[in-house]
RNA sequence: UCCUCCUUAGCUCAGUUGGUUAGAGCACAUGACUGUUAAUCAUGGGGUCCUAGGUUCAAGCCCUAGAGGGGGAGCCA
């Protein structure tokens, strides 16, 4: 895992034109060579006798300095390589007699690609908040901090999918138009063709779905579990990675309406395998992080430091960004169980001296974040593995365990995220399964294939869900769930 | 959905006890400068003070309602 493997630019002996990323001129000596660079502008600085242009491809976070003689280039055309400007310039690449740079390039030619008319164009060289940019999301990736997430982003579902595949798992793509609305993950979007202002009824006044384009009710998906439990009792062992769609009120910095979700589901796993996979794999994906975007973590790094310095000195976190990654890669997670960790709570002086807003006082209620928050950034200071909850604060497929009040559920807690995965091994007994789907008021008929499974070759198994963009949130210290997905969907925001 | 804070120039913000012509930095334009690093220096243009209504001789500032946004909570990944 060297990191100059993981951005071959240029790789293949055929490059498709004949311009050369400027990550490529910077992994390279290129010095007395003629080469072409694309890219936009970031600044320009001139005086009469040159002018600097600081030129961005969004190969890599580092700009290339262009160096441009007024004698060989035109006034006209200097005057439009203004901020945000498409430049196409040849020229040969040559030692710096400046600091910044070991190399620049001398231009022998400037086509201006595109204009970016100054007094109009948006982004300033300049900070701007991070709430500004989420307005302008067309043109956010243009900047530092963007670009930087959107790299690393790119790199973690890469490296999602190589572990998967060299661990021998199969990715399976899921409905993302779902038939059942039994899975009981939160509320969802409704699918339809029919005609919102004269829908059919039936003869009793409700809605003739049997006239919508796929005659039942369909939804869009909450989870690709269920299906992802039948591929695993076929395949063995399986992974789903898709978007995911909740049609939840929920305005938070860690959720949005449209997200991708990372679910494996493993045949023969029971809980304790289910919890060393999900460990192992979250290690794996941060140490590829890590291994191959170091100058973006290390751009994310400062941008996170400079952040939390606007912060009172005692909110601010210990570590930094990439302490804070190479300590989850380096220790083990902590284990409990629920009735452990009620424990502690209860007995914590947090608890005691009622600091917190919901006291813990008897077991079988449902965790609360700040409880949560505790665990993970006050009491052990590391990741956490909670399992074994309460049967009643849990979803219907959980497995249940001997003392008949807990499933064999895991949730592992990061810190400053929550919850980043949430899974259990699943009830494969057909009697206890149907006795949950009875309890909580699931309709079997609804779900007959799922619960084929267990009547033909069932088999303990296990798997969990990992929300994809928390964990982007997690890798690059950003604050905002919003800010680590090209085009959030939150309510009332369906922009672009 | 609930709690809370915010909305003044392109951006980030200041604006005193309600008082005359609303300010700064950056950005932008023009000029200066023999190699700059978010260059520097000088000059200049730029305002629906979120919207609607109200109180007042007088509202950016006070009151009511609404819109948009931030943070926290719930739901969860």
């Amino acid at each position: 895992m060297a990191g100059k493997a993981f951005f071959p630019i240029n790789y293949s002996p055929m490059a498709f034109n004949k311009r050369v990323k400027i990550k490529a001129v910077l992994d390279q000596d290129l010095i007395g060579q003629e080469i072409t660079l694309m890219g936009w502008v970031r600044t320009k600085r001139s005086n009469k006798n040159v002018s600097f242009i600081a030129l961005n491809d969004g190969s890599i976070i580092t700009n290339y300095q262009v160096v441009a003689d007024p004698n060989l280039i035109s006034e006209e055309v200097l005057k439009k390589c203004s901020t945000g400007a498409c430049l196409k310039v040849t020229g040969t690449v040559v030692a710096s007699q400046g600091a910044g740079q070991s190399s620049e390039l001398n231009a022998k030619s400037i086509e201006i690609l595109g204009e970016a008319d100054p007094e109009k164009y948006p982004l300033q060289p300049k900070k701007h908040s991070l709430e500004f940019l989420r307005d302008i999301a067309h043109l956010r990736m243009r900047t530092n901090t963007f670009s930087a997430v959107f790299r690393v982003r790119h790199a973690l579902a890469f490296a999602v999918h190589k572990y998967f595949n060299d661990k021998a798992f199969f990715y399976i793509h899921t409905p993302i138009i779902t038939g059942s609305d039994a899975e009981g993950a939160g509320e969802m979007f409704r699918v339809t063709t029919l005609d919102l202002k004269k829908l059919p009824t039936t003869s009793e006044g409700a809605i003739d779905f049997k006239q919508d384009f796929f005659e039942k009710e369909t939804n869009l998906t909450v989870s690709g579990q269920l299906e992802g439990e039948l591929a695993a009792m076929a395949l063995g062992e399986i992974y789903t990675f898709g978007p995911t769609f909740r049609a939840e009120n929920s305005n938070t910095t860690r959720h949005l309406a449209e997200f991708w979700m990372i679910e494996p589901e493993m045949a023969f796993y029971d809980a304790e395998d289910n919890q060393n996979l999900a460990e192992d794999f979250l290690k794996y994906v941060i140490q590829y992080a890590l291994n191959n975007c170091a100058e973006d973590l290390n751009f994310l790094a400062q941008r996170a430091l400079e952040e939390e310095n606007t912060k009172p000195a005692d909110q601010r976190a210990e570590l930094g960004l990439i302490e804070k990654l190479k300590f989850v890669v380096e220790n083990d997670f902590v284990r409990l169980t629920y009735t452990e960790a009620i424990d502690i709570l209860r007995n914590s002086n947090h608890n005691k001296k009622k600091k917190f807003q919901y006291l813990i006082e008897e077991w079988g209620a449902d965790l609360q974040s700040e409880h949560e928050r505790y665990l993970v950034e006050k009491h052990f200071k590391k990741p956490v593995i909670l399992t074994d909850y309460p049967k009643q604060i849990k979803a219907f497929y959980m497995r249940q365990n001997e003392d008949g009040k807990t499933v064999a559920a895991m949730d592992i807690l990061f810190p400053g995220i929550g919850e980043i995965v949430g899974g259990s091994q699943r009830e494969e007994r057909m009697d206890k399964l149907t006795q949950r789907m009875q309890e909580m008021h699931i309709p079997e008929e609804e779900l007959w294939w799922y619960l084929d499974t267990r009547r033909f070759g069932a088999t303990p198994h296990a798997g969990f869900g990992l929300g994809f963009e928390r964990m982007v949130l997690f890798v690059t210290g950003m604050g905002n769930i919003r800010d680590v997905i090209a085009f959030p969907r939150t309510p009332g925001n369906a922009e672009f």
